[in-house]
DNA sequence: CCGAAAATTGTCGTATAAGAAAATCTCGAA
DNA sequence: TTCGAGATTTTCTTATACGACAATTTTCGG
């Protein structure tokens, strides 16, 4: 039954697995990407080599890289095992004038998400940082709201407790609490894709922040 | 010539970029893959579809890795600020035999992490699909606990509410509630690097004249 | 043990990719 | 310019992926 599902050898068997990974029947993948049921099991079982047109149709419908739901795994995975935790109460503690940042699984190397613990303290944008763009991508979980984000393009929105955002962090940003006291947002940071792996995360992630042109915030230091 | 466009437009032109940057002939690429001239001829045009099978004799053949054969280069996404919110109740609802799966922020295009909010149900390792691994590397933060991991590679790990935990997709993995109730965990998966964004490399593709993507002579079902 | 949903398997007709060979193109040399 | 000879593209035919449907089989809950 349930081995320790390797990583799949076949495309077919890599389909299967990011399928599952999804909870997706078949029929939804064929909503999704407009292959038939049929085809879809044969292609899982491998009994057909799809054409390149219903690979691009499956990846997408999968959300799953084109390149990756191809390529043939050559990695030693064994040796790849690696796994951290970082209890609650654990996680050292840094400040900016507009937060308070626990730097999550710090320890483990070779990682490209850097996720963070944040309390929100400033109440406008300008009362920190100030709007301030950096590289990579960033999403964000709100586990005590609410939160007001303000952007350079888009008006600014109030995130509840539970709501989450995705944004382009090249795009000037700040966030700001929006009621009484602090508010506390999960944030993970990704950096660029040709960016090495920043091996102190945090102060990358401090110190790549930058003002937005002709607006004059900068601060936070790093220690 | 000089060098060849790096912006390979389709899959054709990378093909054949690649194919004259090893000085060869469609020829002498037929010998090395055993893919017949025609039929190459007809790649490098993008007046087909090749099969999953011709391409991977095609990226052997030409000495480049399948990933890099058909995936799209991001780039250039300097522009497009970006930005999504997903309100707490508003993620649609899928299921697994362990989880209970909300992803979050499924409307922002190129995006390279993917969030998930999931509600663990099962109780143990077996319960429901099993260890499963795949690629990329995930982060963990434990909304409503208490939840175990286990993995192929270590002793199972007990998380309480705030823990986090930072692993390696790799490595066969699952997740179990380890209270009374089910647990909910925040879930943020990264596809492999160099694979480009989850689904987007398609678009792209598309979007530039790919082989023959239509597939219209579908027979409607009765309403 | 049962029934329902999911998944597999098989068939058929159609669309289309692959392969073989012929037709066309490219270019350097005489 | 003409003449090949290799390189490429364009016919063909054949092989096969795809979609639809139906029939089982498997998988899960109850």
């Amino acid at each position: 039954m349930t081995e320790p599902a390797q990583e799949a050898a076949s495309l077919g068997a890599r389909a299967r697995n990011y399928r599952k990974r999804l909870g997706m029947t078949l029929s939804a993948v064929s909503a999704a990407t407009g292959i038939s049921i049929s085809a879809l099991s044969k292609i899982e079982n491998d009994q057909v080599s799809p054409t390149f047109a219903n690979l691009m149709r499956l990846a997408e419908g999968l959300g799953v890289p084109l390149g990756e739901l191809v390529a043939l795994d050559e990695e030693d995975r064994s040796k790849a095992a690696r796994m951290t935790v970082t209890r609650a109460g654990e996680a050292r503690f840094r400040s900016t004038p507009s937060y308070d940042i626990w730097p999550l699984c710090g320890n483990i190397q070779r990682k490209r998400m850097t996720p963070l613990v944040e309390r929100v303290r400033s109440r406008a944008p300008a009362d920190g940082d100030g709007l301030l763009s950096h590289s990579g991508e960033e999403f964000v979980y709100v586990l005590r709201g609410p939160v007001d984000v303000h952007t350079e393009h888009y008006e600014p929105v109030r995130l509840e407790t539970g709501d989450s955002l995705y944004l382009d962090s090249r795009m000037a940003h700040t966030y700001t609490t929006a009621g009484d006291g602090d508010a506390e947002i999960l944030m993970i940071w990704l950096s660029p894709p040709g960016s090495g792996e920043p091996a102190d995360a945090v102060e990358a992630l401090l110190s790549r922040r930058s003002p937005i042109p002709r607006r004059s915030a900068r601060k936070c230091p790093p220690d």
